[in-house]
DNA sequence: TAATAATATCACTATTTAGTGACTTTGTGT
DNA sequence: ACACAAAGTCACTAAATAGTGATATTATTA
């Protein structure tokens, strides 16, 4: 007769499954992408790397479950649009870049994924940039297509510039160094002088596009 | 007595020194940074990697020393600087803007510079970042400090930005895919829309900051 | 042209990493 | 309690890579 699956012993499929999981989440937070490796995957699991096999088929399929299990666009979601927009949502997308640097700031692991996209061609890796652009979608569509009008696409580009720049600016903070265009981007005056400037041009392409 | 060096014979170290760094830059173009392996970089000079040890120390310092024999920032340089600036620095801050989007478009060996410098933790690599921080210095310190006084930060922030985002659209138009805010960052009409909210982005802040 | 120093190659070791076959341990149903 | 399947470990192979000592080749100068 077949046995059932063990659930809550010490001894579980599936709570392994999700530690070797939590490790690559681990790792990639705190070592990069470049740093997993079946050994350094297994080793932080505390598991040996023959379940990485037995378990996903092998660390591509570990990695591609880790990327699909995670939601990496939670706070870009639809639900977060407000209902009533009279402004053509200027003080929502303020709010929304504004939020989005910090955001990219604090969270490693984002950037770490980010890094990752650029470097790496992965097909899950793909799909994060179609999530992301879908989410886009539904703010600009619903949002400020309607409001711009015939001047959507003009309106697209200037939000592709800003979302670009705050990635960038927050990933070349963390690897390169803090100075960028001579403000330290790591000080509370350069972070605010930075939002200022985001606030400022969302502003005028509101007001003058 | 002492020999002469070599210069026009078929064994030359100088030669043969250029013809690593050539590799590394070949390497870098074609496989990433990631490729850039001692055995690899030897195969593609097709010399020894022996060499590679006796004439600068090891991979890493054939590395830096390939960063340093490259200057990405010609386009950018204080050479270029025109004498006489009536506007503020307006139109040759636009035109730069402008010519930064395209290049970096086109230089594969440059977008692979950035993202090495993003990934790896290299000190010539920060001195890089370094130099180019000097090369932006001479032109804010010149042209858009003067003009912008006690708004200067203000100005630098919104640089920051632009710069920070022609890098990552381009990244990211060449690694995760070419659509952006759903804009086609390979077509002739996504970059224009992003070439002319880049000028619109610029004449606001001339304008109004 | 013979001596020799600079240039270059080769064959080897050591290390790291992915992957696997043989084994042990643990939990469950009878 | 015991059979046995699932969960887990271990020790090994194979491949890729960094680094080096011994040796060969070439160019220069006496």
């Amino acid at each position: 007769m077949e046995k059932k699956i063990a659930a809550n012993t010490a001894r579980s499929k599936e709570k392994s499954k999700q530690r070797f999981l939590d490790a690559v989440g681990k790792i990639l937070k705190t070592k990069g992408y470049a740093a997993l490796k079946v050994n350094d995957i297994a080793a932080t699991a505390g598991l040996d790397k023959k379940l990485i096999y037995k378990y996903f088929g092998g660390t591509d399929q570990l990695l591609d479950q880790y990327i699909s299990s995670q939601d990496f666009w939670s706070n870009v979601k639809g639900e977060k649009i407000p209902q009533t927009i009279t402004d053509g949502g200027k003080d929502f997308l303020t709010g929304m870049f504004l939020e989005q640097f910090d955001y990219v700031y604090k969270n490693k692991e984002f950037q770490k994924v980010l890094l990752w996209r650029l470097s790496q061609q992965r097909n899950s890796l793909k799909k994060l940039a179609e999530d992301q652009e879908a989410n886009g979608e539904l703010i600009l569509q619903n949002i400020t297509d309607p409001y711009f009008k015939e001047k959507s696409e003009d309106y697209r580009a200037i939000a592709a510039i800003l979302v670009a720049g705050i990635y960038y600016l927050n990933l070349s903070t963390t690897y390169n160094g803090s100075i960028f265009c001579g403000l330290d981007l790591k000080s509370d005056h350069g972070r605010e002088k930075i939002k200022n400037a985001l606030s400022f041009l969302v502003d005028q392409t509101y007001e003058n596009l």
